[in-house]
RNA sequence: GGCCGGGUACCCAAGUGGCCUAAGGGAACGGAUUGCAAAUCCGUGAUUCGCGGGUUCAAAUCCCGCCCCGGCCUCCA
């Protein structure tokens, strides 16, 4: 089995990945998941699906990956000024919105939801985004479907989190503030500020100017972070011994993975802006409660997405989510490949054009493994013959994805397979075979499983319109009537549907812009 | 200001000292196919790697300087 090789944020460097696991076989990986007071954007789900691709990766060499997403149902802070808890809470302001879009109508059909209710908006906009996810191909939320834990919400979880923050002042890692508010004592962990390369006096001196002088007067140290604000007005409370209120949101990653997978794992992932402070704080809360030198082994950040040269904004009307992309009749596995074919070490540039680009190559994938299908059928692997154009990939492909996960280079031997299949050299192979190496790499890539458009409204009767259209223009080609065949076919293209003459007869689809 | 990633053809994107007169895909162009198209298939495509120096027998790859883009420095994937 080829060793992995992946970038570790925490030491700056390559290194060959070894799991805990003293027989090599279990892998346990958590993944920072979405907030769920608004749909994930494409920029969230780069993430997700590069965390996605390397649990596949593992998969394919033959790890049994314990995979853990947690979807953020505490609402947390909206106020920039006062980014230590305070402010407006994420759910009342989705709450708002929600109750806005009920009133001019804009709510989907069927749901009726209670815009006070912060617990019934975070499961509004969890369902939806476990629809995207299932459609992207991230296993873990396809999973979740048959082992509901893989997921886990924090609201679930306060319990775990208050025993935390019970053990980290226990320990003297945690005290009280004047305000009330427990804090993490930053200087009582000297390891504070390796995963990010900040240093306590750094962060002194911070640049940020988010944090108010008088808050700061509550706490030892201005990077000491909120394990537990006691608050009985705020939206979501909880009982604590130390009042009602609501935890510090970097806790819940931190007793969530402890609960569902141990206090120390392989892996975990998240968008690069997680690693300070989110992923800082994990590791301090983590190895403070549990004694241990290591939280996670080894820490996997994907950068962040542009979107046609730009940063990614609603200003800049550059800003789609998955569904937005799924309306345009774009198929899953088009945004899937757009998302995860460049390095997750680099921004990547998401263009309109690419996920077009990307469709064209899937769609080749997907004749090659129509050609295979077809030659497999009631067939046996044969032994005796040499190795194919895809088993021969195979290997390339595997040792591109050892090699950090490079992706790029990965499709690039999907490619080159698919060429030489398609020419003569191909033929000789055993289909069987050869049918099993492609599959082998979908099952990483993923892409070949969803290459369809989603249905949506509305679809029903187009298809009626053009079947009927269809059916005229039939009748004119028979009796070569090439004007009256031609001006069906424009009315077509109006209708944003293009024709495809074949041998077999004619097919149509809906025109992509 | 501190720390970190990046700039390769019209676009996306590999390559980190000789196998690079730079992988792969898209667009474009030429051909096959078609009643004409679309789709598909075949072919063509950077003597050059942000800019300027330097090291070396040899640089896209190493060193120095500069320009530009992006991220973090208590909302954020």
């Amino acid at each position: 089995m080829p060793v992995l090789r992946l970038t570790n944020t925490l030491t700056r460097t390559l290194e060959d990945f070894r799991p805990i696991d003293q027989k090599g076989k279990v892998v346990t990986f958590y993944s920072c998941g979405p907030t769920v007071y608004d749909d994930a954007h494409i920029g969230n789900f780069r993430s997700f699906l590069n965390a996605d691709v390397l649990r596949r990766t593992l998969e394919l060499l033959g790890y049994e990956v314990r995979h853990v997403m947690n979807i953020t149902d505490v609402g947390h802070m909206t106020d920039d000024e006062d980014a230590d808890g305070g402010g407006e809470d994420k759910m009342a302001v989705a709450g708002r919105r929600i109750a806005e879009a009920k009133k001019s109508g804009k709510l989907p059909a069927g749901s009726d939801i209670d815009p006070s209710n912060p617990f019934v908006i975070a499961e509004f906009y969890a369902a939806r985004f476990l629809e995207d996810a299932r459609h992207l191909g991230l296993k873990v939320a396809i999973e979740e479907a048959a082992k509901p834990g893989s997921m886990p919400r924090p609201t679930r979880y306060v319990r775990e989190m208050i025993a935390l923050v019970e053990r980290l002042v226990a320990r003297g890692h945690a005290y009280v503030g004047k305000d009330g508010v427990v804090y993490f004592d930053v200087k009582s962990y000297e390891k504070y500020g390796a995963l990010s390369g900040n240093t306590l006096d750094q962060l002194r001196e911070g640049a940020g100017e988010r944090i108010s002088a008088e808050h700061q007067a509550n706490k030892k140290h201005p990077a000491d972070f909120m394990l537990w604000k006691p608050d009985p007005s705020h939206l979501m409370k909880w009982d604590s011994p130390w009042g009602a209120g609501y935890p510090g949101w970097h806790l819940e990653c931190s007793a969530m993975a402890a609960a569902l997978l141990g206090e120390e794992i392989d892996l975990h992932s998240g968008g690069e802006d997680n690693i300070f402070p989110h992923h800082e704080c994990e590791i301090a809360q983590s190895c403070c409660a549990s004694g241990h030198a290591f939280f996670a082994r080894y820490w996997f950040h994907t950068r962040h997405l542009m979107v046609e040269g730009m940063k990614m904004s609603k200003s800049k009307g550059n800003f789609f989510t998955a569904r937005d992309l799924f309306a345009e009749g774009r198929t899953p596995a088009a945004l899937r490949l757009e998302l995860i074919r460049s390095h997750y070490r680099i921004n990547s540039n998401f263009t309109k054009q690419g996920l077009a680009d990307c469709q064209t190559q899937i769609n080749r994938w997907a004749k090659s493994l129509e050609t295979l299908e077809a030659a497999a059928r009631g067939a046996e692997a044969d032994r005796s013959k040499s190795a194919g154009p895809f088993e021969r990939g195979l290997a390339d492909f595997t040792e591109a994805l050892c090699d950090d996960l490079n992706v790029a280079r990965a499709i690039a031997a999907v490619n080159v397979a698919a060429g030489v299949a398609a020419g003569s050299d191909g033929a000789g192979a055993c289909p069987v075979r050869e049918r099993a190496a492609l599959l082998s790499m979908n099952s990483v890539l993923g892409v070949l499983d969803r290459n369809v458009p989603l249905a949506s409204a509305g679809d029903a009767d187009l298809a009626a319109k053009v079947e009927a259209l269809l059916v005229r223009r039939k009748a004119a080609r028979e009796a070569k009537n090439w004007p009256e065949s031609d001006k069906i076919r424009d009315e077509l293209n109006a209708l944003q549907v293009a024709v495809k003459d074949g041998p077999t007869g004619t097919t149509w689809s809906k025109i992509v812009k």
